[in-house]
DNA sequence: GGAATGGATGTTACCGATAACATAGATCGA
DNA sequence: TCGATCTATGTTATCGGTAACATCCATTCC
């Protein structure tokens, strides 16, 4: 019957070794006020001796439910923002205890079907997602279990549960109306695939009511077809493209590809912010350190991660926890616009 | 007893509505093939229709052991090389439908003990640890749970069970030998944080060899005591003080403080490379932003993941795998250098 | 001094699944 | 035609813990 798990030592060599039953193993470890000094004492020598580690598989499947984790589904560790956003989750859940599984997506929809079905399955006490649209089987297996889900990175009236995030269509907007009011007249516009990526879209309409809005005139729009991970050079490969509209401004929906048009332009002997306004969106450490250092967007992803954190702790214990958080994204100017 | 996990249904709820017991919907999961097809398609009708989602904490549990799960403890997601390790290490999980669970140490040790302990109660079925020097109970702990390990990011004779990486001491002494080959005579070293953090320890080793085996002066050696993450600002901030020694030459132990250099040396006029060549470690994204485009180690982040991930995989089906690979690192020359 | 009280520990049942063995029909060969 | 063999499914025990209830003994109080 091959049962037994590995090496590990069970409660009952402790409990043996103790001179007590497994049950009062497990008072000493869960409320060991209840448990004399002098016994818990034995306990805790005859666990050092055997290097006894709580099956805590066992122990959720008794106590009905998951063992203190949160799974957060991601679209890559490598976007420098979704880091951030584990980061500021890790920080929220650290002090209660509870721990973080991580699922990357890779931006692929099914992928992300797949995952949270998997995790499911770990019944963990609450899960992060990334985004606001997915497909019903998800939303409908999510509902189910009951479970504390935040719903990141954009805003929306129909959470499966609750959202954390911004609006990226306001966010583009703005950044488009701040460009026209720094003079701006030709705002060509250039996102990341778009595809498998509702904040690209959502950017996108943004932009597009910002000009309509202030009658200016529409532009070809571009999209970055790239694979995975945004690069640099996309964003010089594409600049001579988008100068065939004739822009005197291009907003990118990636700091990465904007560092990379600002350099394209300098190579080309274009001003940059005087001939060309450039701006991204994202404020990564590389925003800083180009030259011109770069008027972008910041987004709040380190806050989104912790108050989707702080939310779902609050479930977690009853406490009322908003349905919608809407975290501020604010642009910051720097010398890559006028 | 109020012991019912959340609002999962069971398999018990599925069996019902199939008219079979929980067994055969057990088999049906496990080796459809033991199934007669039309009970099987009953009983993926019952899924369907309860929303069931198989219970793997009590599935591993009864199975004996972890629940496809791989343990990472790396310092920091923010840092772009761990993620990069991490975005390693889930590619090689992935194909095998392995999972990924995720914990950051901070650097501090006590930490790690800390987290070793809570995950290895949930019975994974490896670990990735950054690093390769670690408190004895977690050795311990780690050996008797006869489990792959892998060490990353350093290399040891004495692995508690596997390690990938590379020299940090080689590394960093074929940089300050390379500056020594470029023609710099003073080459300054700065190093982050070293206290918890053996790889920095060990770059300084490297550095001190280096000037011996060339017969170059030793400068006093700098040390960056940033909290947590590296800033930019910390490299401009201590660019000053490192002037004093007059070296020609520095060699930061991460881009980004080499990056903070650049800037602050361009902003007191002083001619990068001419003057003062400055090399940094990593390789990020920013090496190439900078201008000049920073010399730096390149260091494999993405392949010790996967290849770390590998290895465990290799070791749970009980192949054979490497105590020991090393992965290479490389100097790559930009402009930041004479 | 005996009943009431309370602290420390043991017993029993159960969490949700799976391994191993058991059993009922169907199929088959001599 | 009848036991042997195979297929499909059921039964029982178990994984490693924990909740709830039971028990035992030492105090405490009138």
């Amino acid at each position: 019957m091959m049962k037994r798990e590995k090496n590990f030592p069970r409660m009952a060599e402790v409990a043996k070794l103790a001179g007590v039953t497994v049950m009062t193993v497990s008072r000493a470890l869960r409320s060991p006020a209840k448990v004399a000094p002098d016994t818990l004492a034995r306990i805790h020598a005859a666990i050092e001796r055997t290097g006894y580690v709580p099956n805590a598989l066992a122990g959720a499947l008794s106590a009905g439910g998951g063992g203190k984790t949160i799974t957060a589904l991601i679209p890559t560790v490598q976007h420098a923002i979704f880091a951030d956003t584990i980061t500021g989750l890790s920080a929220a859940l650290r002090p209660e205890g509870y721990h973080l599984v991580l699922g990357e997506t890779g931006y692929r929809s099914e992928e992300e079907d797949a995952l949270v079905a998997a995790f499911l399955a770990r019944r963990p006490e609450g899960f992060l997602l990334t985004g606001v649209t997915r497909s019903l089987r998800t939303r409908d297996l999510l509902k189910r279990a009951n479970v504390p889900v935040v719903e990141t990175w954009e805003l929306t009236n129909t959470p499966i549960d609750m959202v954390v995030g911004y609006s990226n269509e306001k966010a583009a907007h703005d950044m488009t109306a701040w460009l026209a009011g720094r003079g701006y007249q030709r705002i060509a516009f250039v996102s990341g695939p778009s595809r498998n990526n509702e904040r690209a879209r959502r950017r996108e309409i943004g932009y597009r009511r910002a000009l309509k809005e202030l009658g200016l005139p529409a532009l070809k729009i571009f999209t970055i077809g790239a694979p995975a991970a945004p690069q640099v050079e996309d964003g010089a490969a594409i600049l001579p493209e988008v100068l065939a509209e004739k822009p005197d401004a291009i907003f990118f929906t990636s700091d990465i590809y904007a560092v990379g048009a600002i350099q394209e332009a300098k190579r080309r002997g274009i001003a940059v912010p005087k001939e060309l306004g450039i701006a991204g969106f994202h404020d990564l450490a590389i925003a800083t350190v180009v030259e011109p250092a770069l008027t972008t967007v910041h987004v709040p992803g380190r806050e989104i991660g912790y108050i989707a954190g702080r939310n779902i702790l609050a479930r977690i214990k009853g406490e009322p926890a908003p349905q919608l958080s809407a975290i501020p994204f604010a642009i910051v100017a720097r010398d890559s616009t006028k």
